[in-house]
DNA sequence: TGACGATAGTTTACTATTAAACTAATAAAT
DNA sequence: ATTTATTAGTTTAATAGTAAACTATCGTCA
């Protein structure tokens, strides 16, 4: 078994995603948002409240707030106030909202397929295993 | 054998390349220079000039005049004009930017080292095999 | 109940980032 | 040789991101 780089794996795997981004971000731009609130979007169905989704995405709250505000005023989210606690907005995505974030995550997706269709199927889904363990 | 859903694969990447530099950013900081400043100090040996630069590092050119300008104050790293092509600096890593940047390096690395633990041995040289074959 | 600490989300005020325009040097074409 | 196009790096001007402080609500313990 040979001494695994960490370091160096973790370099290979961040350029890997920032030039994927970097590829992608002017077709995301087409579709009416920016590449970070696309990734809001997708992560709404799962997380439905603001500070879940600063948490699960790393970043400050008040950039949510600034994504949310603008995704709001696209029409591809609503928010509702939670009864229970009214402190909460659930927010929930249009039929536009979501038809807008599939093609969003289609676009990434095809990127970053490109690289992935190095892997054969198995060792793609061994990766999405292994990756699921570490999230 | 499942579909694989590729964006989902992207999606977990993403969230923990983004989580260990957020956990990692505050002790990286503490040795006198910021996360992205980091990064272009690892490229340094391999990469020299500005432009190259921010191509791997998939970042705009006059991010990358900011940074230098930073590191160099610092007594990171200095400059040499490339005397074939006077319009080309060379960069170059001080002893104290060497050593900065191998102690960012090892945090990182052990930032990242602590999400693998979540895996056996086993899976982790999986993981390391199937992140190199994206490279 | 009411006082205190914690939590959700926002606003404000500041810093970081970057697109666009610029200078300087090189390369290629005439 | 001189024009033209290209490339390296920087500056400027504007936008994007965020830490700190704020409001409102909730939970709990006396």
């Amino acid at each position: 078994m040979p001494k695994i780089d960490v370091g160096r794996i973790w370099s290979l795997n961040f350029r890997l995603l920032m030039s994927v981004i970097v590829d992608v971000a002017p077709d995301i731009t087409e579709l009416g948002l920016e590449t970070k609130e696309l990734f809001v979007l997708a992560e709404l169905d799962e997380h439905p409240h603001p500070a879940e989704l600063a948490g699960v995405l790393s970043m400050p709250k008040p950039s949510v707030t600034v994504y949310v505000k603008r995704l709001e005023a696209a029409g591809f989210l609503r928010r509702e106030i939670d009864c229970a606690d009214l402190r909460r907005h659930r927010l929930i995505l249009t039929p536009e909202g979501r038809k807008t974030m599939t093609r969003g995550l289609a676009l990434l997706s095809k990127a970053f397929a490109a690289r992935l269709a190095r892997l054969n199927p198995a060792q793609q889904s061994q990766l999405a295993t292994l990756l699921e363990k570490l999230g």
